[in-house]
DNA sequence: GTAGAAGTTGACGTAACGTCAAGGTCAAGC
DNA sequence: GCTTGACCTTGACGTTACGTCAACTTCTAC
């Protein structure tokens, strides 16, 4: 015969109170079978006991740690362990606080570029291109190691980074048309500087590959000789896409060489 | 008559590639009122133009950067400012980082203490405490500001906050436990080192108003007088009150006087 | 006996689409 | 003229973890 020390058995606005939860939120557990209560009662109430309240309290640690319930379900029946649980909750958590800096510097730029009065927003449309469209080109050039490498970068974005590199290929791509209608010179320092990052924005799309000097300059041959990219650049100015072939030849020479 | 340099009109599908998302988020956009197609054809089909096309890429860049699409509207629409907008925006990301960042610190903490072989989950249920029936007594003994500030900090935590703070509380009380029952000196370095963390946790408390050695010192005192305090900590073990308070009183005369 | 507190089971709402399902429409080849 | 496949349409459910009614029953205290 064992003497209760203290309350046996709560209610379960009782029992929520206790944890720091609410009386809809112990349902839901009962509902996902996550945490049933000890008696029901024949009127239907629910009672729960010690036992009960333990599980409880370690179902609310786990879930402000940041875990699901599927996941907590697993970790307290034993299905899961709990340290490869948390190890891989906290790569998720990573992975999201890294995805929010970026939008925080994206933001961040947004709006200083916004105090500066610059129109953020194009008011232009640009149309996104597929590159598998080139793969029998890329692999004949550049053979075929190059083209799955970028294949690679390209589809392990997702689709905001994707959006984001159609965006920095069309910046790019105003700047240049920008600067050919301003009459500045292609291998001056204003074009050049458009080419930096022109290269740089290359180098990302085949995978953190740098091109050669031939590859920046056959490259910027192709602006002129293919009609697909020759239109995308002319868009914005006949003979923007010369003016590029002749700024990224002029960056290959002094750069790349 | 002016001559169509481009493709005037898009379907669903070749305006979504084109944009870089799916047919199913336009129509989206659609029911949503965001983003209407500039023509609908009689057989039901949705068309879209340049002007179009500009405005969802107005919307995906403002998506990337994580604005939802009632904010959206509110830009496009011109019914709120951008600049306001992203400010605000900026602002919930930087919360929601810090969110991210506490939960990440826990998790590395609990994975800490998981490999070194520590139960992290109690096996014992803890309640938690309503600090408002205190209210009468915590004025009458230090004041109705003391009152005010502690219940402002309780009520500016969200439900994790809440309940990690009533988890410190049994932690501590656990420790303190363990160190009666372990026969250390209340004044000693082990007690004193919870005692450390006890008194912290009370000025956490009182909204980081740190207690005076006198209302320290009381209030280890009120453990012991105030059943309801007594019963709390002597749960663990008849006794654990009275170390407590000890160990609080000789924490006050040391670091307090 | 009756009010008020507390309990119950639905069921909808949330954010932004993904993912079928069932069924028209259109262009191209035979 | 017919078939096939690609593309289009409108529903409608699923996702996550509950919050929030609504309608109704039950317990408790006066």
């Amino acid at each position: 015969m064992t003497v209760a020390r203290a309350k046996s058995e709560w209610s379960i606005h009782q029992i929520a109170k206790a944890a720091g939860t609410t009386s809809r939120a112990l349902r839901h557990y009962d509902e996902r079978e996550l945490l049933k209560p000890s008696r029901v009662g024949s009127n239907g109430y629910r009672y729960y006991d010690q036992e009960s309240l333990v599980r409880l309290q370690r179902i609310l640690l786990l879930r402000d740690l940041g875990l699901g319930l599927d996941a907590i379900a697993e970790v307290l029946d034993g299905e899961a362990d709990s340290r490869t649980a948390l190890r891989a909750h906290l790569d998720w958590l990573k992975a999201e606080q890294a995805r929010l800096a970026r939008q925080i510097a994206s933001v961040s730029r947004t709006l200083d570029a916004l105090e500066k009065g610059e129109p953020i927003m194009a008011n232009e449309a640009f149309d996104g291109f597929d590159h598998t469209q080139y793969k029998d080109e890329v692999i004949e050039r550049w053979g075929k190691e190059s083209y799955e490498r970028s294949d690679r970068w390209w589809r392990s974005l997702d689709d905001a980074g994707k959006r984001e590199f159609m965006r920095t290929q069309e910046s790019i791509a105003v700047d240049y048309a920008r600067a050919y209608q301003a009459g500045e010179d292609p291998a001056g320092e204003v074009a050049q500087a458009i080419t930096q990052r022109h290269y740089e924005w290359i180098t990302t799309a085949w995978g953190d590959k740098r091109p050669s000097a031939e590859q920046f300059a056959g490259l910027g041959q192709m602006y002129v000789d293919d009609p697909r990219f020759t239109q995308n650049y002319d868009k914005h100015g006949d003979g923007t896409a010369a003016f590029i072939r002749d700024a990224m030849k002029a960056y290959a020479e002094a750069n790349l060489a």
